[in-house]
DNA sequence: GAGTGGTCTAGACCACGAC
DNA sequence: TCGTGGTCTAGACCACTCA
């Protein structure tokens, strides 16, 4: 073990110790931590050491601040694995759907599950018209979408449609989130068969609004997303898919 | 156009002026900043609200601060891709290389790229036995190898393989590394054909180690891998392979 | 109104790098 | 020796939450 506490400086010495009695489940999960200025006089620092060990903690995931209330131990992120062969089931689901489905009873446990959607119709701009391998200025159907799991935020998702390919139908219609299928449902109901689907992959700090809307410090992972069908035109592009990478994993499988 | 500058927090104005100026130009790449006194002196704030700016800018990768001499402006990192294409480039690789391959010439335009390897035996712990699907203990090779290009590290991989597989072996030489055809090669050299690669992507805060090897203030992208041979029998884990996610992108192919 | 975190100031001492 | 960033202190005011 190294030497643990001394000669380290004041901040790191308290995030230790916070981390260590979380750990420990002495600070249970949903404690509210003792205050900064009863953290500083406990541990004979200043607030202004504090301050810096708990913005580490922060961005550990550990723990998670309200202004006016405090600091609480956050739950553990259980591990939500995300699969890409989500797609494979997609497609499959799809498949056998007839679009557009009928409409989801009103079943209140539902409720906090349901999308935030957003629909615009926009021009690409110089990004997306590479990405679509089109034009710029193009119109495109933008679809800005919240995800939830149990009421709280996981995933915020922008992507986009040729305008001339959705106009006028289902897909258009914010009752098109969520899809049985996904976007490949979308496509699909579109009669588009999507062949490839082409994810890449970066991590980033988030931007404010993803930082307020995820409720996370971490950085996010965001992913750039082409479906192509089977003649290797663009049907879809997702730019981005953002989501706390708090407890996300993303699984890919490779056949060789 | 958000009303910029007024009612932000000071460390917010001085990080959007910094980061104004660098992206203008003005504060060309490789230009050390002004001093943090002379900043706050320029902007009228203290010492202690430059600092979380250059936080901001730091975890951004704008800039790097090297104590005693300055904070520089980065370059801007080259965005990286990394295709899991490379698998099957990588078999393909290996099905035509004779291993093993003939020692590389001296060739001192590829030290700078020269990874740093380390191979140790360790016995099987818990996450190991479950990704190989081994009892625990069961001894392994461990290989702790940092990849760099033009001599920076980009990349630290501790990956394993059965030791009974290896153990006597070219794969079990440090001349081993780098390897046509990478781990693939190296199971295709011991006539073990890999099947199936699983990555598992996910993102987190650098150790104090990895931030010191990736000279990286972001988070990296962490990969848990596994490779499979026809049988489904696991022969080789990555547990982790660490990428600073500054300018890097994972780019995977589903074909559906 | 009391307590919380968010922000800010004006100082200070230190280890380190460059000269 | 001097300037740099790293750390730390002791204050202060604010907006916010909650009783």
């Amino acid at each position: 073990m190294p030497q643990a506490d001394s000669d380290q400086p004041a901040y790191v010495r308290v995030a230790d110790t916070l981390r260590r009695e979380i750990r420990a489940g002495i600070l249970g999960v949903g404690t509210l931590l003792p205050s900064e200025v009863n953290i500083a006089k406990a541990m004979n620092v200043s607030r202004n050491s504090v301050r810096p060990a708990l913005d580490i903690l922060r961005r550990e995931g550990l723990v998670r601040t309200e202004v006016g209330r405090g600091t609480f131990v956050r739950p553990p992120v259980p591990a939500r694995r995300i699969s890409m062969n989500q797609y494979r089931e997609d497609a499959a689901t799809a498949a056998r759907t007839t679009y557009p489905p009928p409409p989801a009873a009103a079943d209140s446990t539902l409720a906090p599950h349901l999308p935030t959607v957003e629909l615009t119709e926009v021009p690409a701009d110089a990004g997306l018209a590479d990405l679509f391998r089109i034009p710029e200025g193009t119109p495109l159907q933008r679809r800005y979408v919240i995800h939830r799991v149990n009421g709280t935020p996981v995933q915020v998702t922008t992507s986009y449609y040729l305008l001339d390919m959705v106009q006028g139908t289902w897909v258009a219609t914010p009752e098109s989130e969520p899809s049985p299928g996904g976007a490949i449902g979308h496509l699909w109901s579109l009669d588009v068969q999507v062949k490839k689907v082409r994810p890449v992959v970066t991590s980033r700090p988030p931007t404010t609004d993803e930082a307020a809307v995820l409720r996370t410090e971490r950085d996010v992972l965001a992913i750039t997303r082409q479906m192509l069908d089977g003649s290797g035109r663009v049907v879809e592009v997702a730019r981005e898919i953002v989501i706390s990478s708090a407890g996300v994993e993303l699984e890919y499988e490779i056949d060789l």
